[in-house]
DNA sequence: AGGCTTGAGTTCCTTCAGGGAACCCCGAGT
DNA sequence: ACTCGGGGTTCCCTGAAGGAACTCAAGCCT
């Protein structure tokens, strides 16, 4: 947890960093979902230490991101993305889109993904989701919506 | 910076976070986007440490995110995006959305867009840059790639 | 000419989060 | 009875974030 919190103010970006914006978080989520889903997988994998990945897990936990499950008779958990947690992944999958395309280098991405509808090698785009255009950071105006100064409730 | 550097990490994701993964990083980026360029307006809008205001402008720039550029004969100095960092902001806008969706809750969304294109109010969209159709976490297969392993250059 | 103001930082101190290693608990196998 | 292995907890130490005060260099005011 950053030293402030950003959930009180209203934007949807710093609440949303709220949820995944603490150190680790982004990747426990990668690896959860590429299907490293233990403790002790995610420890060794990652290098993190123990009680920050304990604090980590337990607030995705409780912010709903990911579910909590026995996987044996014996006292076993795993971790999966819900519902929320899995459309979290698609920022991340933006996030590997940028990093390939500004940081990679000659070696190129370490990652790449195959679509299943098309069974191409692709990445994602952004786009309207009204006209279907491109859509990116210069071709918008920012309005202020119904939530602003409202605290979410 | 987080004690653990990400940047040795052959994963993108890993890579931007070692860009914009500090806290506060994506606040500056955003503010900055929405025309707040200079250091006292960051500053007093964020409620940020001077002191940590300074480390995350520096390394911004270091990062080419940013650039730093006098608009003054006084020593004045205002940040603007780079073309690297106005694709950064392609991730806020996907953040703005997941937070929109998941944490807004009943007062709605603080801020809107419009779409030049279309003249609508928009979201983005996640999809395919091969066959244009929706591509999310859940839609695609993970294979390595050409710089799996290998240091980025 | 001397002082005031403003933007853009620096310095310094305190507190709290991250790193790292050791320790603990519990159920199963042998 | 003892060991093993997953899933944590406890402890101490260091270093980054908060916060307030200080600095510096141009203009502006009178």
């Amino acid at each position: 947890m950053q030293r402030t919190s950003f959930s009180g103010m209203a934007c949807s970006i710093a609440r949303t960093l709220d949820v995944i914006g603490e150190p680790w978080s982004p990747l426990i989520l990668r690896d959860v979902w590429a299907g490293m889903t233990r403790f002790e997988q995610l420890q060794t994998d990652l290098g993190i230490s123990r009680k920050v990945l304990t604090e980590r897990l337990n607030h995705l936990v409780a912010q709903g991101v990911l579910e909590r499950r026995p996987y044996d008779q014996r006292p076993r958990y795993e971790y999966v993305l819900t519902r929320k947690g899995a459309e979290l992944v698609d920022l991340l999958m933006v996030m590997k889109g940028w990093g390939d395309r500004w940081l990679a280098g000659e070696a190129g991405p370490p990652v790449l993904y195959r679509h299943h509808a098309c069974g191409e090698i692709a990445d994602v785009a952004l786009r309207c989701d009204r006209c279907g255009e491109p859509m990116h950071a210069g071709d918008v105006d920012l309005l202020p919506g119904p939530g602003v100064a409202n605290p979410a409730t």
